[in-house]
DNA sequence: AGCACGCCGACT
DNA sequence: GTCGGCGTGCTC
């Protein structure tokens, strides 16, 4: 027999089913969806691979062998035309595709090792050196171990050679661990205030990347090698660099692979339905009876019992012996979230967020594809969960961003969730109190069955929100970033020692730091972005790629020394605050400070748990966590998501201001709710501040419908990018003048561009884009996905990168 | 991506 | 004369 299998090779040319014969050892475990290890090039190189198909015969007559293969398929084959559907739509390759589906850290790799033998010809003295190590070694020796030994010199050939000669033998081994049970630790041997004068001297040895790590490490005591790479936009080389400098070292940290929640965890019993609550489990109920693919859309307000609707929903599906997917955006997934569901499902629960180790994430993964597990909550990876039968799908929060992927593939976790659910004829929920325009718009058309909760369970008391116009704080002479009103406010709840969150769209100090005499911003050197000042640590920083410079005294460009910083960020407002309320407790809550592992979590238990007068923060605070006391909240400025020139700008900040709101007055006491803007007449804020979804939505989309901008059309975004730019931009020509000239494409299809991106460079990769407007992207996926690749095939433009994106969250 | 083959310059 | 540079092209 024949397998059909993908290699884990990451490249456009290698993107295909290679033929590989099944030996008779393995027949009875290769099967669709087995990881196998197969010899691979003119090195045979043992690669990992999967098996996609198994067919009986070949067009080839010359076929290698699998080499070894895991006990259990990793994938079934209903996940084949998932694979399939995503290579298509997304224009990914398989390897990719298989990726995102299977768990990560559970690969099998194959570690070349060089056996010494009996050999009787010369050696030279660099063959000889090898030899020696290998033989210290006891005769056999990982050849990735015997290279980091080397450096900089290339020793590949001269080991090429000693296998040629036969004194090295190559062998395989394989490494089935199946994941890390620790996690490697970054610690800094270097004394805080020792800290400039080492980063003084890295900037000195010009170690430019060496600094951004000390930077990191500068803020947290302990991070773990991956969060370290990630915040400082580093390599492992780099880091490594410094650990032979002895400025870090490196240690091991236990991670622990079971959830201490469960057993601690009572059972509960279920509250009561409201009725409203109730006509929307039977209205779901007779969904999930039909079975067969059906959409709703569970439109709540705030409070209104959504989750207890979820609940209901799935207990009918598990009961029915069929298997559940609750999809919740990263941010809300939070443990009170989590222990909500394990309360009243017990350990049939598995959790999968990006916070779990590779360990844990292999354990709850398997636990579903051994059918432990029945109900999966997760974010978005986990509506490629291992299941079999599912009989529903619940999206919450379905208008967040985050579920659409930003990495390859670009997947948009709604639409997954529409494939899977239409290939198992199941529910589809999606569930919101503010729908994304186009759920809502669907919905609005019976394309979607709509659902609504109108009233809060315990019939909580709705903020009053108030609007405060921030020209006319100006013009009454109050030129601080609060107004008087929210000042008014803050001191009311500090009196009355209830909480305040702050809330702000923007980290950092100022938004850009510019010189007074001569008109100098600072502009990142890798992005055309100006810098963000970070008080703290005195330093001006790229929000794109981390680039971090020491703030100027002096204007570089005229020598002047009137430096002034404009906009405000989270630092700033925290500043001010501790000026203005010097005995106020605070918080500051956003990427900088939410730096390791669950630290994002611990910040909010501390502000619940010692009763922190004020929390400041980004996005972060925006959603989640119920603070029972927080009975204010203050948006510092509504302005900056407002005018972002994205044609969704609006429905997002209506969005986060009416969560943001949200957030005050829980429980019995009444919230309020302070907008400071300059634009105080926008149909965001003014729709938001009544908690008028209907309404917004309305003016929206008929906007939407004047401009033809989706629902009423679907948007195509291909991003061209590299070093050099007249390359980069004639790309995109050939690329914009292929798909119209040669490809037949629709007359109505509009294309826009190429023009270069809203931030012309990031990371030293200039961009330029084409963005499509069309009636159905779908038809144009094989003109574009041809055209991309005749780009990659033209070795003019092989180093510029093309993503093309559905729908893409951003059109900037 | 690797890794081969292949064709040119600086070394014992 | 050989070692080693990286340009091109293929991998079942």
């Amino acid at each position: 027999m024949i397998a059909q299998v993908i290699v884990n090779a990451p490249s456009a040319q290698t993107d295909k089913k290679f033929d590989y014969l099944i030996p008779d050892e393995l027949s009875k475990k290769v099967f669709v969806g087995t990881r196998v290890n197969v010899p691979f090039g003119k090195g045979n190189k043992r690669l990992e691979g999967y098996v996609i198909g198994i067919t009986e015969t070949s067009s080839l007559n010359k076929l290698k062998t699998i080499s070894d293969a895991e006990e259990i398929p990793v994938f079934n084959e209903s996940m084949i035309e998932l694979i399939e559907w995503m290579r298509e739509n997304y224009f990914c390759s398989y390897i990719d595709a298989i990726k995102v589906i299977v768990p990560t850290g559970t690969s099998i790799k194959s570690i070349e090792y060089a056996v010494l033998k009996e050999y009787d010809c010369r050696l030279t003295p660099k063959e000889r050196t090898i030899v020696g190590i290998v033989s210290k070694r006891g005769g056999a020796c990982d050849v990735i171990d015997i290279i980091s030994l080397f450096e900089n010199d290339n020793i590949k050939p001269t080991i090429k050679r000693l296998y040629d000669k036969g004194v090295f033998e190559r062998q395989y081994r394989d490494t089935r661990t199946v994941s890390d049970k620790t996690v490697k630790i970054v610690k800094s041997t270097v004394a805080p205030e020792d800290f400039s004068e080492c980063i003084d001297m890295l900037n000195k040895a010009r170690a430019v990347a060496q600094v951004k790590v000390m930077e990191v490490l500068s803020r947290t005591d302990i991070i773990s090698l991956n969060d370290l790479m990630t915040l400082s936009q580093c390599g492992y080389n780099t880091i490594s660099a410094l650990r032979k400098r002895g400025l870090i070292e490196f240690s091991e940290k236990i991670v622990l692979r079971t959830h201490k929640r469960l057993n601690e965890i009572e059972k509960k019993e279920p509250p009561v339905l409201t009725d409203e609550q109730k006509k929307a489990v039977d209205e779901i109920n007779s969904g999930i009876n039909q079975n067969r693919f059906n959409e709703i859309l569970l439109h709540g307000v705030t409070g209104s019992g959504k989750t207890e609707v979820y609940m209901n929903a799935i207990e009918k599906v598990v009961n029915s012996g069929k298997q559940a997917i609750m999809l919740v955006p990263e941010i809300s997934l939070t443990p009170q979230m989590m222990e909500r569901f394990i309360e009243r499902f017990g350990e049939k629960v598995a959790v999968f967020h990006s916070g779990l180790s590779l360990g844990e994430k292999y354990d709850e993964w398997k636990k579903m594809r051994d059918k432990k597990a029945n109900i999966v909550i997760g974010a978005r990876s986990a509506v490629f969960a291992p299941f079999d039968n599912i009989g529903i799908i619940i999206i919450d929060e379905e208008h967040e961003l985050s579920y659409k992927s930003e990495m390859q593939p670009r997947y948009d976790t709604k639409v997954a969730a529409k494939f899977r659910a239409m290939q198992s004829g199941c529910t589809l929920i999606y569930a919101s109190a503010t729908p994304d325009i186009r759920t809502y718009y669907n919905a609005k058309n019976n394309k979607i069955k709509l659902l609504e909760l109108n009233k809060r369970v315990n019939k909580r008391p709705i903020p009053e929100v108030s609007i405060v116009d921030m020209r006319n704080e100006l013009k009454n002479g109050n030129k601080s970033i609060f107004s008087k009103k929210l000042l008014d406010e803050i001191k009311l709840n500090l009196e009355k020692k209830e909480q305040t969150i702050l809330f702000l769209n923007r980290r950092g100090f100022s938004t850009f730091v510019s010189c007074r005499s001569c008109g100098f911003v600072a502009y990142c050197p890798n992005c055309n972005i100006s810098l963000t000042y970070h008080k703290y640590n005195d330093t001006l920083r790229c929000h794109y790629c981390g680039h971090t410079v020491k703030n100027y005294t002096l204007c570089p460009k005229c020598n002047s020394k009137y430096i002034r910083y404009f906009g405000g960020g989270t630092q700033r407002v925290e500043n001010e605050i501790k000026e203005l309320f010097p005995d106020a407790t605070t918080i500051r809550m956003d990427v900088d400070t939410t730096v390791g592992q669950n630290s994002h979590e611990k910040l909010l238990y501390e502000f619940s748990k010692n009763k922190t007068d004020i929390l400041i923060g980004t996005q972060m605070v925006a959603k989640g966590l119920d603070f029972p006391d927080v009975t204010l909240v203050g948006v510092v400025s509504a302005d900056t998501m407002l005018n972002i020139e994205d044609f969704r700008s609006a429905e997002r900040s209506f969005d986060l201001l009416e969560q943001v709101s949200g957030r005050a007055g829980r429980a019995d006491k009444k919230g309020r709710a302070v907008i400071q803007t300059y634009s105080p007449e926008h149909s965001a804020v003014t729709y938001a501040s009544r908690h008028e979804y209907l309404k917004f939505y309305e003016r929206e989309i008929d906007l939407r419908k004047k401009m033809n901008y989706p629902p009423f059309c679907d948007l195509v975004s291909v991003m061209f990018s590299g070093t050099y730019e007249p390359k980069v931009a004639q790309c995109a020509r050939f690329f914009a003048k292929n798909i119209t000239e040669i490809k037949n494409i629709d007359k109505s299809v509009q294309i826009l561009g190429p023009v270069p991106s809203a931030i012309t460079k990031i990371k030293n990769k200039y961009r330029w884009r084409i963005l499509i407007k069309c009636k159905d992207a779908k038809l144009l996926t094989e003109a574009l996905s041809s055209a991309a690749k005749e780009c990659s095939m033209n070795n003019n433009f092989e180093k510029v990168i093309i993503a093309i994106d559905k729908n893409p969250n951003n059109i900037n």
